[in-house]
DNA sequence: AAGGAGAATGTAAGCGCTTGCAAAAAGAAT
DNA sequence: ATTCTTTTTGCAAGCGCTTACATTCTCCTT
């Protein structure tokens, strides 16, 4: 694991007969260095092809440009398209963005942000609040602000970007219920460590309540993420004596999986079952009957996203929480109740 | 973008009353040190919430234990799997992956390169042969080993590991005439620095040619990555006189696309067209009618890439590449053409 | 009790880079 | 020409860490 021929600094300031210093100066601030000298310099890292060594640098400069995110999953789309903005965004003022995944494992998660910060990253991205408070005291300890994403709670002091995925998922029930649902069920991914799973089941059950429903009756059912999950609680949910009339999930993959396996149970969406997802990702347009779900502005998210966090790491002055407004998207999963 | 504060390896040697030696033994080889002054050391570690600089680690060790992948993009599902696998092989073997993504961009990519070998990657994972030569003569240079996945062609002597894209068309290619299809159109992604994409091409032309169809007479519609490209090529091959029969798709994204605008044209499939993709990613089934396409051992081909790329970056021996064998994957957007 | 082997710890050099300061070179003004 | 600026370049310290080597401490052996 070691790169002995490797070109330095040094083999450069030899070649092109002056210091380092200038080599280093052509490199970071080429202005400060004279036009002819520069050519010679730069004639010579590409004719050596060097490369800098990112931790030689950050150790000298005492400065790293580099910022981290660890979502959850780099499996699907949810992350995908707001992490992408995020990235451009930074790309803009110059930084990079180092991701690491979690696969939802508060454990993994920790390791990550060690191993990121090892790496120099000077700010975090991470999603959702739901963490062991060790790891912020960590975070804090080590200088590094952490701006919450995919979530807005303004009572919690960490700062946050996001939108209420309760009254969100509050929103959607309410328009189920009006539809005239009763029965209604739910699969939702595991609650533990993940407040947005937690809010959106919160969120059905305000509904519920509401609407003059038990909250209680809701027919909950927690799972892991994924298609086949999804798909595997839907059968489960559909095995009880009465059959709920709609089955609202906490995401489109869990939705998808569960649209699937009804098919293969044959039965018809919306008309025997309606279904409904929430985050808006793209298969939820292509899946047929089209997902009714929770649209969430990502791209949006993604941009102001890196725009806070760089003024947390510069700045160093408190951020206030912004709060992005969802939207209901409604498709062609959800119907009205088949007896009503 | 500076962490000031931040506790040194210094600062937890003067915690724990011993020399910066004995706590860089603590955490590197634990064994090294007596029980007592161990946990002297790691209540300091604790304490501080020290985080050890990987960048000055890796300029004294003069050892990253990195390794970097260039895919080229993160949106879709497409190279998830693979990565996914080649990850937790790198894990088992103790070594970190930095990946990032060019956009399918060749600028993009040289520009990834550079920064994640100045980032210490020992060795990378490149997607396909088709690149610039400055970029392999610098890698070269660096002294850093470079493996190529997704593609298996035992005439580059640069190893890969992956499957014959050509003739895993061929082979669905064969089967699409078999089934009487003779007016052939096809999607593909953009072929210039994409070996993929042309063998693909290739491989359908075999195809035709070997069943004594004229290999001109495909109707290449080439263009960008992404589900509405496919669906606005779809629409182009579908405006033409004739139409054709079938539509093979270079990939199951351009397909998703091409599937989902077919339903907006309100044409049935394939009673009225034939539709195929290539990879199998898990939107293949979710899709309506499921997609007919090539199923690639993409986990297989991670893991298998991990111990290849271990093997170069340790041993230096150069390695054979390696061939997977792709399958086909009957399921329902194929079947015989409208007039036979 | 002395001597020696082996284990535990400390000392200090140096990894590749940036940057404050000083020196040298190049113009500008007299 | 000479002096004064201003620009360009070099010198050298030091960022946080690992590790070869030197030193000290333990614990046997005799």
């Amino acid at each position: 694991m070691i790169r002995p021929g490797a070109p330095t600094l040094e083999d450069v300031a030899r070649a092109a007969q002056v210091s380092t210093a200038t080599v280093s100066r052509c490199l970071n601030s080429p202005e400060r260095v004279v036009e002819a000298t520069r050519l010679r310099v730069l004639a010579a890292v590409d004719r050596l092809g060097y490369s800098p060594n990112f931790g030689a640098r950050a150790l000298a400069a005492r400065r790293t440009d580099t910022i981290g995110a660890i979502i959850p999953t780099m499996e699907n789309s949810i992350f995908a398209r707001g992490i992408q903005a995020f990235q451009e965004e930074l790309r803009a003022h110059k930084l990079t963005l180092l991701i690491a995944s979690s696969s939802y494992r508060p454990d993994q998660e920790a390791d990550q942000i060690r191993t990121l910060t090892a790496r120099g990253a000077a700010g975090f991205l991470l999603i959702g609040h739901d963490r062991n408070s060790e790891i912020y005291s960590f975070l804090k300890r080590q200088g590094v602000p952490v701006l919450v994403a995919w979530v807005y709670d303004p009572n919690n002091p960490q700062p946050s970007i996001g939108f209420d995925n309760r009254s969100s998922m509050r929103a959607l029930a309410a328009r189920v219920i009006e539809l005239g649902h009763r029965d209604i069920a739910m699969i939702s991914a595991g609650q533990a460590f993940n407040d947005r799973a937690r809010d959106r089941v919160s969120g059905v059950r305000d509904a519920m309540e509401l609407s003059g429903l038990e909250p209680q009756s809701l027919r909950l059912m927690e799972t892991t993420y994924g298609i086949e999950s999804g798909a595997d609680a839907f059968s489960a949910l559909m095995a009880a004596e009465t059959r709920p009339t709609v089955v609202m999930c906490g995401n489109d993959v869990l939705a998808a999986g569960a649209l699937k396996r009804a098919r293969q149970m044959k039965l018809r969406v919306p008309e025997d079952i309606s279904i409904t997802g929430f985050d808006d990702i793209e298969l939820a347009r292509l899946l047929e009957p089209a997902l009714t779900t929770v649209h969430v502005p990502h791209r949006e998210m993604g941009r102001q996203a890196a725009r806070m966090l760089v003024d947390m790491v510069e700045g160093g002055a408190p951020q206030a929480s912004i709060e992005l407004q969802t939207t209901l998207q409604m498709r062609d999963t959800l119907g009205p109740p088949r007896t009503v």
